[in-house]
RNA sequence: GGGCUGAUAGCUCAGCCAGGCAGAGCGUCUGGCUCUUAACCAGACGGUCGAGGGUUCAAAUCCCUCUCAGCCCGCCA
């Protein structure tokens, strides 16, 4: 086998192949930034700005053609909230864009033709609940199919069209979730339907270029090393072994050989055959720099692990194989899940929308929208810290509290893109206060609880009313979660108590003080230490007595406000220990 | 071993580009509210800005060395 060298594509003639010229750019794009910006985004967004002003410079661009933003990863199994960074990161850069009065659009490569390369053990259905390997029909299907796309794989829970549909399908709906619009482009589909087909030429027409370029990076590239790995016609694996390419028909013949995989070995079955271009796959090192040409990408964040290999080579690869001007790139930092990294195998992982249970979509994208350089862990046992950084940022945007100039400024840039929309009128109920409210299922009765806590002012909208109690299943489900201190349930029955003389005739004496006066919260929390002190009950014991009667716990919240809240009726009966 | 990125109050984080009094919130403590009770108000406590050195009138900020953490330096993606 072998390639006329041919003269080198156009625009690559001044690229050295060598790595140590070369001199790849930084991905650090943020550290790197010449201007300050409250929001990163902005600097990101600047970066942007001036790679499309010089490649329409260059007349390598319409300026008429959008600008386009994208990310990827593959549908290997359950997506978290750490990939969600693919989609949030490039998400605040489109916005950014969009508010400079570009036209965006956000692209998500699925790479779903890459081989599954070891058996998961933990999937998720579309809904979103994860599972156990052996909870699914046929687990060791999975393990028959190890080496082929992810497309050409069955779903095991055989609600879509393969494995990678399934999980493409679950990044979808939590991109959905988050109130990201992307348009998810198929790598498979790139490849059957020929957009890949001229690139993919391009490569292997300049394969000795290639070969040059990535051996810079890779030490297996050798002479023998094919930058296009086919699928073998018989047992459905992507395999490697090149013996023969046609440009011309665009067919590649193939033997189809045993494959490293991570820490396994696939064996090939032998076949020997001709498949098409559009019949496999570039290798990842050339495929990133191909989807960048056939999308037309300008921006592209990735994560911490692309930031040493395959962004440099991939820069290179887009300037003297394809001589194409590369994206703009930007690393970002990962996230840890409760102090410990995001794994799928060890099942610590949570879903974009298991998280949209505990909280607000504000209150994650605010979470997002924090310096991606700098690794963050989305701890759930202290969410209520979030929602409470988040409140008063909003607060600080609004006017209604004091705060420094910068953070002032900071919260002013970003908030607009973190809200659907700036709504002054809005209310929060503190989000532990939620949780308690959350102790009830009666939804008038958490109204009537927040508004005379105060948490809900006089002449609020009632919008503004519907929209702040939203919170309270969000934390409530927090609170069960977790099982933390404000984990209360509102005894339905009467508990199983027991009281001395003193203290029955207290509580007794409580009662009639409600049915007489219907006394507000303040009065009724005096009325609940005079009634302790003139039935010589101790004070902190009577508080126990009403804790342990409405809530079968010994603490709680403030009583005399949270007695007052509820039905004077049942409070009564209740005191008097009738139900 | 080499490279990249990060480290600021108990916790969560601003400030660093372009040097100018060490900041915010939460938590804690104290006090207030006729009142031990997770909602409210006031005040206080809390720092070797990871360590050391250099430049400078002045360093969290700039430079160098080091420590620790994550990632990369096989293959794959």
């Amino acid at each position: 086998m072998s390639e006329e060298p041919g003269p080198a594509p156009s625009g690559t003639v001044d690229v050295p192949l060598d790595a140590d010229a070369f001199e790849a750019r930084s991905p650090h794009t943020l550290a790197e930034s010449d201007r300050q910006h409250a929001f990163w985004a902005d600097a990101a967004a600047d970066a942007v700005e001036a790679r499309v002003e010089a490649a329409e410079e260059a007349g390598e661009r319409d300026p008429d053609d959008p600008i386009v933003v994208k990310g990827g990863i593959s549908p290997s199994g359950v997506p978290h909230l750490g990939n969600m960074n693919e989609v949030m990161r490039g998400y605040f850069v489109a916005e950014v864009l969009r508010e400079r009065g570009h036209e965006v659009r956000q692209v998500f490569t699925t790479d779903d033709r890459d081989p599954l390369r070891k058996v998961p053990r933990k999937l998720a259905d579309l809904d979103g609940n994860v599972v156990g390997l052996g909870e699914v029909e046929d687990a060791g299907a999975l393990g028959r199919n190890l080496g082929k796309p992810y497309t050409a794989i069955p779903d095991p829970f055989g609600c879509c069209d393969s494995y990678g549909d399934h999980f493409s399908e679950l990044i979808r709906r939590s991109a959905e979730q988050l109130g990201v619009d992307i348009e998810i482009v198929s790598n498979t589909e790139l490849y059957e339907s020929g957009r890949l087909e001229d690139a993919t030429r391009h490569v292997l027409a300049n394969a000795d270029r290639a070969r040059e370029v990535l051996a810079n990076y890779q030490n297996k590239v050798d002479a023998d090393y094919v930058p296009f790995n086919p699928i073998c016609a018989e047992c459905g694996t992507v395999t490697e072994t090149v013996t023969g390419i046609d440009l011309e028909a665009g067919t590649v013949d193939y033997r189809c050989t045993e494959m490293e995989a991570g820490d396994t070995t696939i064996g090939g079955c032998g076949h020997e055959g001709t498949a098409t271009f559009r019949e496999g796959k570039l290798p990842w090192r050339f495929e990133w720099p191909a989807q960048w040409r056939v999308l037309g990408v300008d921006f592209e964040p990735f994560g911490k692990d692309h930031a040493e290999g395959s962004w440099p080579s991939g820069d290179h690869i887009a300037r003297a194989v394809f001589g194409d001007r590369p994206p703009v790139p930007m690393v970002y930092e990962w996230f840890t899940l409760n102090g410990e990294p995001f794994s799928s195998s060890a099942g610590n992982v949570v879903l974009a929308g298991e998280v949209l249970d505990l909280l607000e979509r504000e209150v994650v994208h605010f979470f997002f929208a924090k310096d991606p350089k700098r690794a963050r862990d989305f701890d759930i046992t202290t969410l209520d810290q979030l929602v409470d950084e988040f409140d008063r940022f909003e607060q600080v945007i609004l006017g209604e509290v004091e705060a420094p100039e910068t953070e002032r400024e900071r919260a002013a840039r970003v908030y607009p893109f973190v809200v659907d929309a700036v709504r002054p009128e809005r209310v929060r109920i503190a989000y532990t206060f939620a949780a308690v409210l959350g102790m009830t299922d009666d939804t008038d009765l958490r109204e009537t609880m927040a508004r005379r806590s105060g948490h809900i002012p006089e002449g609020t909208p009632e919008w503004a009313v519907a929209d702040a109690l939203d919170r309270v299943p969000l934390a409530r489900n927090w609170a069960v979660r977790t099982d933390n201190a404000y984990n209360y349930r509102l005894a339905e029955t009467l508990p199983a108590v027991e009281f001395d003389d003193d203290t029955t005739a207290a509580l007794a004496d409580l009662a009639d003080r409600i049915e007489a006066d219907d006394p507000d919260d303040e009065a009724l929390q005096e009325a609940i230490y005079g009634t302790a002190r003139d039935h010589g009950v101790d004070v902190g014991d009577f508080f126990t007595a009403g804790y342990r009667l409405f809530l079968d716990e010994d603490q709680g919240p403030r009583l005399g406000p949270f007695l007052a809240a509820l039905d004077s009726a049942f409070v009564v009966r209740r005191l008097r220990l009738e139900g």
